[in-house]
DNA sequence: CCCAATATTTAACATCGTTAGGCATTATCA
DNA sequence: TGATAATGCCTAACGATGTTAAATATTGGG
């Protein structure tokens, strides 16, 4: 009587299929050029079927979206482990920060409303998980909470900032030496740090 | 016979009402749903009346982020203007920014490709002309040319970082903790140039 | 006053997100 | 096995989008 599971199975299979085609269709073609009509076509059904695996386009973006703040987060994490002092650690999670943003630039913009798109944010937890990583080496460093947030913005706001400046296309052809400046960056802002610690 | 030039102000004007009209109903309803149609009807004309002023809608998107690097610029050279000291003219300009950022918001969404908008990003010179103070502050303090270039980036990208962080709705209700944060990340980024120079 | 030029509109095309209704196919039970 | 209920999927449509071609209205100069 595996034939329920089997359904429930296949069911599954097109809804990742509907999130794996719309990544495509946004790498191929960017995402303003997504449509749901497009992605209906990419798993060869038509168009209403999307609407039974997700209540609207918007939720298949925001599924993205938390997707894309797990593997973040994710890749800070094992960035972190790497190293046992926090300035190391600090430094590393930046390198997977840029890293992680280009190699799933698509992601990222979805993240972060880049390039045409537009959905509301996930559970600003969402965030809030991708950075444990950061506020924990943070932690480490620094006593009263308040300035841990505090410096958590400042990194995330650099690391954020050189990213999206360069997806953003206001600057070209210098994609890396923009990751260079955000490790500068990162590094003085480290041994301020140090400075008062 | 100043018929012609009647006319010709007229054309001008209708222009203008065009570029108004978009910022309106951006502020209004929100990037997304502006639309030819809509702008149209607030100027009173018809939609193909539009291009006769614009190739489409990305131009009227180009001319306002043209106008908003413009004012950006312009506003950063005034809080310049107000001290000798390159610290606190850097600081003086953090604010500038910030608070303009949020005073011409919808500006903001469109020079950075925010909030569903999308568009090519104007000649990458009008971000550089609109760095330009800070570049000018940045070289009182340091020699090497390709130093000025990496500091000028690192503080852009702190400063936009924080504000698009607030504008894009990942973190609520914390706008003006933001500012805070900001301004003393900035205050340490000076900081740290001083141990050096 | 008429004609040419210009200004403006109407109407249409292709595409978009989304939904209602119908048609198959499949599963359930006598 | 055969009728019925349920499910899966599609066709067709609605309203809205950006954009363009063609038709019409308005204005200018002779």
């Amino acid at each position: 009587m595996g034939i329920k599971e089997r359904r429930q199975r296949e069911i599954e299979a097109v809804k990742a299929n509907i999130l794996e085609a719309s990544r495509r269709l946004a790498i191929e073609q960017g995402w303003p050029k997504v449509s749901i009509r497009k992605i209906a076509n990419e798993i060869e059904f038509t168009p209403p079927v999307i609407y039974e695996h997700y209540k609207n386009k918007e939720a298949i973006l925001i599924e993205l979206e938390e997707i894309g703040f797990r593997q973040l987060r994710y890749s800070m994490e094992e960035a972190r482990e790497q190293s046992q002092a926090p300035a190391d650690q600090l430094m590393a999670m930046t390198e997977a920060y840029w890293d992680w943003a280009f190699a799933q630039k698509e992601l990222y913009q979805v993240m972060f409303n880049l390039e045409g798109i537009h959905s509301t944010p996930p559970t600003s937890t969402a965030l809030r998980d991708a950075g444990k990583p950061v506020v924990k080496t943070l932690q480490q460093l620094h006593l009263f909470s308040t300035e841990v947030e505090e410096l958590f913005f400042n990194w995330w706001a650099m690391a954020h900032g050189h990213v999206s400046i360069v997806i953003s296309g206001q600057v070209s052809g210098m994609q890396h030496q923009m990751r260079r400046y955000l490790l500068a960056g990162v590094e003085r802002f480290v041994q301020s740090l140090a400075q008062k610690g």
